[in-house]
DNA sequence: CTGAAAGCGCTTACAG
DNA sequence: CTGAAAGCGCTTACAG
């Protein structure tokens, strides 16, 4: 059934030439005679000529080939983020093997493994929730260039590129507090995330920035930030002596968590209790009332971070420092914070 | 920057011994002396060999790599099916490069192309909506084991790999009818989309079975089916002078614009007009009232097309032959078809 | 049980 | 302008 590939040889020898003229013939090599080149590339073309990638690549020690490794690719926000890597991979000429390590810290570890030894030139990673040992990361980190977003880490010295949590966050609560918002309760993770904590970070900095004190009873935390979590943490927000007036969480899922909760018993949004999530997903405009929350800008990210690597993979950097690029985004005032006052 | 890399030429100088035995003992070759091979394998580990997979699948004519071409990465159903395969595929040891057309017919020839290449030991691939021409792919099949799974077509003699929509959308009609529905519309795609054909032929034969006329105003079709469309397509249903009961759509965003419009227009879902939709994508439950769909197990699909794939590659087939997989699916029924009679 | 040698398909420094 | 030859890192038939 498999067909006979061509091969440089077989040209060479039906044109009866050297096999290395064949092959300055078709990378276009200046020395090469017009008439020469010409009827080789008449010929391979006919012959459909495919270069074979591996013995080039292991000739060349270059591949064409980046690995990108995220936790789990049926999130919307990581989607958006590959589909804009796989966009300019191909406008760059390269190859994407993906690899999804589930949160799983040995997993990340093997597939670090694998990409290297496959020879790839260049690895795109968001690390693993769980990820405490970072010595996996800089070994590959010390033998080709890699880049790191989303899930990042200030331990690897290598470019990261992130929203701008904090600063979202920020904005996000001051939108809270001008329309009249006084008692404004968070759902975050635990400490251990980095993501999570930039935007508590934001959410500190917007109370004190606006003098509203801060009461711990306000600040609940998960370690899986979900949907259900969200339905959870809110039922205990409501059953406070003191109620919130609002609700910040750092997803969506757990804001449309929320929403449900506060349905359930009847407290109405946004007048009694508002909501903001976090990453525009599609449910946000499905849920009603409809979310207000924070853009995530997957494909600039999915695309400032490959063209980071392609720079790096081409200009091999000398000294590893860290470098972050965060990028800023929108607040998209959606029902449920929108208040006639 | 980059690490000096240790190769077997390097394990078998310090260890002054051949090459091929470096080899060998590597490859737990039965002929190795045990000592041998314990004093390479030390060695090995010891300066983190990992074997230039270049060489090798340029050697072995085996790269261990497969292709996927899929139209749109950010469909949950396609994610979905590449979660599972990625899992299948690190389970059965391959790597793998996951293409994007977009549903653009030029880039879906050329991703083809690309992928035979690099030297891919088989490809995964949904086609893209405007594929008419097959030449492109029945000359990839003709090189390499190929399986279509989702969007397929039946001009190509390949292993498919699809959800039986003739039998779930047969299956959901009835469900409509049970409860008493007796003018159920359809919002479908245009002909040439082979899953809204199948769908539409169990739209045909629950109505025949049943015997309910077929009215031709309660079969709308569109281009690109979406939640827009969904909305726009129910608003011209309801405008008409004998109003549908129920309205089947073949995607679940075109359900929930119609749940919208329905809502809108102060429509009582289900009692005035049933949904249902078609994918049991995650926003079917959280649109109000939630939305009877069918399931679309994307991760069956995955594992089987994947070990469909495996084993073409490993025994590849003599001839090619048409060979349909269609995976029965259930009908989830929520609220918006929920009636109490 | 081990080694020398050929070869996978390609590129490129060297020579002419 | 063209060719012969080496070599990328590995495997394996052949010989001993």
């Amino acid at each position: 059934m498999k067909k006979e590939v061509t091969t440089l040889k077989k040209i060479a020898q039906i044109l009866e030439i050297s096999i290395s003229t064949v092959s300055r013939a078709l990378n276009n090599h200046p020395d090469i005679s017009h008439e020469t080149s010409k009827k080789v590339k008449d010929l391979a073309r006919k012959l459909h000529y495919m270069p074979n990638m591996f013995a080039k690549g292991f000739r060349q020690h270059k591949t064409n080939i980046i690995g990108v490794i995220v936790p789990n690719i049926l999130s919307y926000f990581i989607s958006t983020i590959l589909k804009e890597i796989l966009l300019q991979a191909e406008v760059n000429g390269y190859r994407v093997i993906i690899s999804e390590t589930n949160n799983d810290v040995k997993k990340e570890k093997e597939m670090l493994h694998t990409m290297l030894q496959f020879g790839v030139d260049g690895i795109l990673m968001s690390l693993s929730k769980n990820t405490v040992n970072v010595d996996p990361i800089l070994h590959a980190l010390n033998q080709k260039p890699l880049i790191l977003f989303d899930k990042v880490s200030n331990k690897i010295p290598c470019t990261q590129v992130i929203i701008d949590g904090e600063e979202a966050t920020f904005n996000a609560i001051e939108h809270l507090i001008n329309i009249g918002k006084k008692r404004i309760a968070i759902i975050k993770e635990f400490e251990q995330s980095y993501n999570s904590e930039r935007r508590f970070q934001g959410y500190l900095r917007a109370l004190k920035t606006n003098n509203i004190p801060i009461d711990k009873k306000l600040i609940v935390s998960t370690h899986d930030i979900s949907l259900k979590k969200g339905r959870s943490l809110t039922s205990q927000l409501i059953s406070l002596k003191e109620k919130p007036d609002a609700i910040f969480c750092i997803t969506d899922a757990a804001a449309i968590g929320a929403i449900q909760t506060l349905k359930k018993f009847n407290i109405k949004i946004p007048e009694d209790i508002a909501v903001i999530g976090f990453s525009n997903s599609l449910n946000s405009t499905i849920v009603e009332p409809k979310l207000t929350t924070l853009d995530q800008p997957g494909k600039r990210i999915g695309e400032i971070a490959m063209n980071c690597l392609v720079t790096e993979i081409e200009e091999p950097k000398e000294h590893l420092t860290i470098k972050t690029i965060e990028i800023k985004t929108n607040l998209i005032i959606r029902e449920s914070t929108l208040l006639s006052i």
